[in-house]
DNA sequence: TTGTAAGCGTTATCAT
DNA sequence: ATGATAACGCTTACAA
């Protein structure tokens, strides 16, 4: 009659205490099922287990956090999210995560340094155990970052390869795909090539270019200088694809000896294809193209945007893992330096690309 | 000499309290602006601040939140994040949030009912203050939302219309955007109109289609049976472009005296597109098509695919304040019940509609 | 095998 | 105007 909650806020462990006749601590051992839950009694762990059960208790994470000073709690820098390459991406970290008792902690950097340092600092206070930067081309690293991870903060890079700055990092082999892409051309019978390069700021544009010179040497193939742009730095994503559609248009506009465009990634590529069409040439059947990512968007074209895959999911995945992995045995992980992981792309065939016919370029509209 | 801190970890408020000769309260009260820092000396708060700040202290928010019971967390419950839908509803909401004091803790269900239901007990369990959920048409409620809201949690959905289940909602004004589609296609002289609807199941679906109806009615318009399908129940989103092919081609297939096709939504429309083409029908010389929603592929398609915008980041951000509006004052906005708050749609004119030509049809390839 | 007690860093309620 | 002091709910030595 007396000793009834009034105040019924929260169930506390105190109250589970009370109520199974063991104290507190040993209600906390058991329910952690810490070390020393070993010696506990069978039948007083099951006995807990059911009153805490019985009144729906929950542990408070806050109380449980400032005195065991973890979090469980991993930071998702991402540089931009409406950018289509990282919800995949986001995807592949949630599947990683799920289930292994850490939350994340996604923020928006907004495309903006400012707010990326800011937010940046949100995490650090709200302590976060570990650190996923999914990062884009605008990514700059602003010292922040490897303060953080000098001061012991595991952290991982996606989508951009910046162990040269010190920091693990999970990309796609941007080589192979390169090759990849234009050794399809090559097998669809196309011989002369077009191509819009990516910003030379870019890692992934020498790698990806590097790729496709190493493919065409010693082979009859060739990319002349009148058929090759170079996108300009620091683009913002959305002006990739008025970049691409006004450097197609002028190759095409130019010298018309090409049956075949390659672009640096699918928003140039998909851009490319407005180009084209706008310079009279028809795609596919006048002009093959072929990307890089297989963003979302580059299946919903008509013709679909042959491309190639990066395993964004997968890329994710890994990133998770590996961190989760310094987060378990954090001296290993140190001693390991900073290698790149690089995931093998995958060509993804639709009908931007076909078989070369007859008339090997096309110059004006019949 | 003695007391130097040893085991520099952490700052906390007795080291600033120590180092600037006031107790742990005075600190706390300065540092926090509270109600009593009024009656606090103001040399004697300068003197607290600048220590603060020259020892670098930064307060322990799980400290914070278990004493105070605030987290200044909400929820951001997103039902599939690689739905292009969403993301920019994520800026508007991020956006809104920013500088407010609160972090927005994103979950994304993955289009899993289980899932959805296991990291809303997550977000509970972490203490957040307020929920945002931003659905897709997948998304059913299962009760678990219901019953929070009325323990006292404030809820805003976005993305949909859940006001009949109780639940402060955000969306687009669905009636208007139809009629604002099928007048853009009437301004442009179309007369005859095919049209792929929503899945039936979908409030949207009836909605805009009223808007459409309603426009007509009276006109010399018509949408005559043989030229409308209806997407199926229970899609997931990736299908819909399929779905939209398929019936876009099967109307096609069929009696061929239409020279427009609306689509349900923009994957709708981008499959019809596809649909088109295969049946050798040209877009938009020989059928304009148009869209709804403003995804980031229907820019990114040649032609552009002319659509109606829902303005997502603005929903993003409304939909915030809502909650913020909420949050601050509980019992006004208990009071006010649960209206939709439906937002202004705007028509984005690209190259998938144009003027109607001569040929009023189209019946096979030349 | 289980209980006691001391904090984790903060804020709120009193005193003074 | 400022300072003690007691929680908040939990974990973890250490004691029994």
């Amino acid at each position: 009659m007396a000793g009834q909650r009034t105040k019924s806020q929260h169930i506390t462990i105190v109250d589970v205490a009370r109520e199974s006749g063991f104290s507190a601590s040993t209600v906390s051992i058991v329910l952690n099922e810490a070390p020393l839950s070993r010696y506990v009694a069978a039948t007083t762990k099951e006995q807990i287990r059911t009153t805490a059960e019985r009144l729906g208790y929950h542990p408070d994470l806050f109380a449980r956090s400032l005195r065991s000073r973890r979090t469980h709690t991993i930071g998702v820098m991402i540089f931009d999210i409406s950018d289509p390459f990282c919800t995949l991406i986001l995807r592949g970290i949630e599947r990683a995560l799920h289930g292994t008792g850490y939350l994340p902690l996604m923020m928006d950097a907004h495309n903006n340094r400012e707010q990326f340092e800011g937010y940046l600092r949100m995490l650090v206070e709200r302590r976060i155990e570990g650190l996923i930067v999914v990062a884009n081309w605008l990514f700059q690293e602003c010292g922040l970052l490897a303060r953080l991870q000098e001061r012991g903060l595991p952290i991982v890079v996606v989508g951009r390869d910046l162990s040269t700055d010190g920091f693990r990092s999970v990309v796609v082999e941007n080589e192979m795909g390169g090759a990849m892409a234009i050794q399809h051309l090559y097998e669809l019978g196309h011989r002369r090539i077009a191509a819009i390069r990516g910003p030379v700021q870019l890692s992934d544009s020498s790698s990806r270019w590097e790729g496709i010179q190493r493919f065409c040497s010693g082979r009859d193939i060739t990319i002349r200088d009148v058929h090759v742009r170079t996108l300009p730095d620091l683009l913002d994503p959305f002006s990739v694809f008025e970049a691409g559609a006004a450097l197609a248009e002028e190759i095409a506009r130019g010298d018309s000896d090409f049956s075949a465009l390659i672009g640096f990634d699918d928003l140039t590529a998909l851009g490319a294809m407005r180009g084209l069409t706008q310079a009279g040439v028809r795609v596919p059947e006048e002009c093959s193209v072929i990307g890089f990512d297989d963003i979302p968007a580059a299946s919903y074209t008509t013709p679909g945007l042959t491309t190639i895959r990066q395993p964004m999911e997968e890329m994710g995945a890994i990133t998770t893992e590996h961190l989760l992995k310094m987060l378990s045995n954090p001296e290993t992980a140190a001693a390991e330096g900073t290698p790149v992981q690089k995931l093998t792309p995958a060509l993804i065939a639709r009908g931007s690309t076909m078989v070369l016919t007859g008339n090997t370029s096309s110059d004006t509209e019949p």
